[in-house]
DNA sequence: CATGAATGAGCTTTCATTCAT
DNA sequence: CATGAATGAAAGCTCATTCAT
């Protein structure tokens, strides 16, 4: 209709998971309901069946869909021979604007609705952030490997790094003085300084 | 009859208290029913109510002893003038030790769990939560006034050191090669260097 | 599918109300379950809950409208100069017919589970009470204002009035030599005498 | 103590009583608790086991205690063949008092609680109340057969008077013009023209 | 006489889910 | 695609009652 060629499929699955996305976070995941979901979305809670099978689904599809948003741009990094300062800036920049983007809404759901997951589910989840920690040691490994970095161990200091940035979401909010992009240079700067010699 | 003194007052709501850490930390809190509190207390639902009047009490009494647990200890240094980095480090310390601690339980609680309290109840730890980061600060900007750390904002510093330590519960378990000390000077490093000029 | 009408709107609202009405009666309001009533309409109790929100509004539902049963057929007295003694009998006459009528219920449910109503709800009710009130009060009035009746107060008149025939349904049932047209008639005379100079 | 010589056997069981009777008509006997009561009473549930084997024994002493209170003072009419008219103003005295009296209670309790009763317990309240029945129709019997009454049906007569009087704890509440006296002498006297020929 | 602890039974209500329409 | 009706399961909580002390 609006002629951009963009197939509109799954409408109403985009509908229910933005909606439910904003609502598990707000609410946590078992205290929003079906009915939660549906009132936000216009319609009765038996139609939701007609696009998800379960709520486990629901939930399962956005963290799945986050954890991408926030792996996929960064998986050319784990191979990749740059320069490792700038290679930590992008991983952080990604992370974080992810985090804190439009959409605003998952966040610590990875931290604390993961046990609301199939095993089966948990696994793919718990597989992409094994992406997201690999790809992070991989790049703390080559700066400390060319003296940029102190020798530490690499997973710990990337579980800082990520804790910091995880939990923006629960304080940061934009100002004049202090724009995402200003934070973004803070965790950086914050970070490169602590692993530096 | 008298003079038996009132020791053991208490046993069960303890009893309760550590159970619920427990279940509150594994499944979640809405996910945690009465009966799996009772189950793992050795008796009936019913009888969790001779000692609390509702699953809510539990959670909130939980979160107050724990953050108070983290902030009493830390209090005095709100106003004292001594080494800001020896108090910075204080501060990892203690924080870290009740985290990580042989109770081992909330943690994220204070991330998660907040809104199932209510909004008296909610206040009384926010402003638990409040303490603790106004004693933060007064330790960052007293640095800063020293000029032993870089200028900056110090919330924001606070924020990011808090995240890391907050966090630790997640993937942190101890090792030969590296005790919870051993994890309290890395963090203690970590954000000294980051907050150096 | 326009067009067919909504006729049978409300059917199990009505089942409901008509079961609730006879076991509110026999046993109680508070003695009655929600798996009592669902019992009673041949469905399980959570299936209540998609047609009334709660068992109060349930009993509301009953009480509002036995009182409009009683209370709208005779609101057009209330400002009309006809016959007091006429209008005496037809107040009698309905209020004693809702009371034995074949639905027969609630009664003393105003008597005695008003209380089980939130205050707005019981508002509801006693404000149709007062309309009856008002309305009987103006015909004892015009009464004694034509000398028809002794001067009185027409406040307690009214009263003891109202309690003989709201009370007929504990000891009253029909009988060849006593149909509920008789037992109109001996109220109606009883009450006129007791009224007379 | 008190020096009066009267035996201040069953203190507590008085107290429970009292405080029970004034629960129980405020509340409903199903929505009071032993708790209620026992606060009332300044002590814990389980003391009341002490003094009432359960709660429906206290609902059958106040029932069997009122009733008594009620019928006692009457019996002698039964049998006596002394002025009707006076007899017949001396059971609606006694039966008002009571009703209104200072303990203020039970009331209603008559209509609508004897359903929490055991088969056996309700039998003897309902003797009772057969008592009071048969001397009331005893009395307007012989007023019928010297001429004062209108033949009538005298249990219809009964019923009604009896209705009139019970009621009146809902909305009777004595003021300066209309004491218990005149509520008395009122009912006497609507009672009276309504029986007479 | 009084109580704290314990419990079995039961209650109202919520909820994810199904299914015929 | 959407819904109203229906349900099994379970939840938090209340309560009368028991019993050892």
């Amino acid at each position: 209709m609006a002629g951009t060629g963009v197939r509109e499929n799954g409408k109403q699955r985009r509908l229910i998971m933005e909606k439910s996305q904003v609502l598990f976070w707000e609410k946590g995941y078992a205290e929003t309901s079906m009915k939660d979901i549906a009132n936000e979305c216009g319609f009765r809670p038996a139609n939701i069946y007609n696009f998800f099978a379960s709520k486990e689904e629901i939930l399962f599809s956005i963290l799945k869909e986050e954890m991408e948003e926030i792996v996929n741009p960064i998986r050319f990094l784990e191979y990749e021979e740059n320069d490792p300062l700038q290679q930590l800036r992008f991983l952080i920049e990604i992370h974080v604007k992810i985090t804190l983007g439009e959409k605003r809404a998952s966040k610590l759901l990875f931290d604390t609705e993961l046990r609301n997951l199939s095993a089966e589910r948990r696994k793919v989840i718990l597989d992409l952030r094994d992406d997201y920690n690999r790809i992070g040691y991989a790049i703390l490994k080559r700066g400390i490997h060319k003296g940029l970095f102190k020798a530490m161990d690499e997973k710990i200091a990337l579980n800082l790094i990520a804790s910091m940035i995880v939990r923006t979401r629960l304080w940061f909010s934009p100002e004049d003085w202090m724009t995402i992009e200003d934070l973004i240079e803070f965790i950086f700067q914050f970070a490169l300084k602590g692993l530096s010699r």
